[in-house]
DNA sequence: TATGCTATTATGTTCATACATAACAATCTG
DNA sequence: CAGATTGTTATGTATGAACATAATAGCATA
């Protein structure tokens, strides 16, 4: 055993994943227990509570009260998704943002959008059509569903300048909320929209969000062709 | 003030997102800090440390050294995907896992994958296409490329009994990776295996991982129609 | 005026200690 | 032997104190 000593979390972190990568803790084993570790490596135990938390979390280790910590047999890759504001986004990218509303209104919702948002069926809800530009090309098709009651000033609001997502995110907190990815052939709306052939293979994203007890918004968002979402491992 | 007092980090943790929902703390307001609110809350430093670090984690907060905490401006929406093994996931449902070995081969590979995997261009790689089955019906479409120097017994194994993906796990750790989803028409074999239409719209997910420098592997899924990969924020 | 030093401040981290809690093991009781 | 009780153990968390570090502001100097 070396004399190097561990003294910050990061470096026992560190040092225990290159014993989990060394196989040096296979998976499915025990490693041992807090206190050993803390005196191994020359620290104390909240050390390395902190760097085995943390890698606990990512999915590494399974940690049980009294069980103790194991390594974990099939981990399953854990990948964190960034879903920016799409101007930020673009901007990033150093291309120019436009945000073009095609469609504004007050309506009741189909059943299927009332249910998803859990508002009264004969409730109007505001409703939004736009489409992203990005160097004034088309970057994404958005269609969005707006609880008036979650979201009071939506009202009075043109959405002219600001895009849904952006006015929402200012106006009105969320609690929680789902997202789901899925890949769908472009509709005639969307094919012209997003000046693509009809039937092409689109990634869209579909986010709904809650205050509490009450729906914010339901959005669905269609990228133009060959769009990619990536993230890191 | 209330004298409710905030003795552990998750009701701190609570009572910020509480304050930040409630607009108390406005978007790109600046905080009291960490000494201030803990002699409000009635607990230790370290305790506010604790929930503002979690809470930063998720992108609601900004912290500097010094300059102190504040509610961040443009939140973006922060998703933790996971990735299950794909016998895990259609294990969880319910349904019975099959897999279906349909190419092994020990070629090299075309420029661009050598190339996306840093090896020698004329080095042979382990080529795997498979199929996975959920109640026997087609759930995803595999292409597979595998670095034998990253992973010694690949060579060896048949992958028939076990997916590549399990047998890497299980075998061959990595550093790091990267992951993109995008959407895709279906090919002409894609169709074939999964019994979907020609040009559907199909979810794709590329991956690539690594071990230290030395690339890992390649892969490429591609879902049945309709396959939806959810995440909660 | 420009530049570098210094003090200040808020977060970041370590530590020893203590107690809380979940889970398992052993033991007791009917 | 079944079921409840108690003990033990490893992780989980709280605390105060101390020092580390980064960023800033203000001051001093050339």
């Amino acid at each position: 055993m070396s004399k190097t000593e561990f003294r910050n979390w990061q470096s026992v972190h560190e040092e225990v994943l290159r014993r989990i990568n060394a196989r040096e803790w296979k998976p499915g084993q025990m490693i041992p227990n807090e206190a050993d570790l803390a005196l191994e490596f020359g620290c104390a135990r909240a050390t390395v509570n902190r760097a085995l938390r943390e890698i606990a979390e990512t999915g590494l280790l399974e940690r049980r009260r009294k069980a103790g910590t194991r390594v974990t047999e099939q981990p399953l890759a854990r990948a964190t998704l960034d879903i920016p504001v799409i101007r930020q986004e673009v901007e990033a990218r150093g291309q120019r943002y436009q945000h073009r509303l095609m469609k504004r209104d007050l309506t009741v919702p189909p059943s299927a959008v009332s249910a998803a948002m859990a508002t009264d069926p004969d409730a109007p809800l505001l409703h939004l059509i736009a489409l992203h530009l990005a160097d004034a090309r088309p970057y994404a098709f958005e269609d969005r569903w707006i609880n008036p009651e979650a979201a009071p000033g939506a009202k009075d609001e043109a959405f002219t300048e600001t895009s849904g997502n952006e006015w929402l995110l200012l106006h009105t907190p969320y609690t929680h909320g789902e997202i789901a990815f899925s890949a769908a052939n472009a509709t005639e709306d969307e094919a012209d929209a997003l000046a693509c052939a009809e039937g092409a293979a689109l990634l869209v994203l579909d986010r709904m969000t809650w205050n509490k007890d009450l729906s914010v918004t339901k959005v669905r968002l269609v990228f133009s062709e060959g769009h990619q979402l990536r993230a890191i491992l």
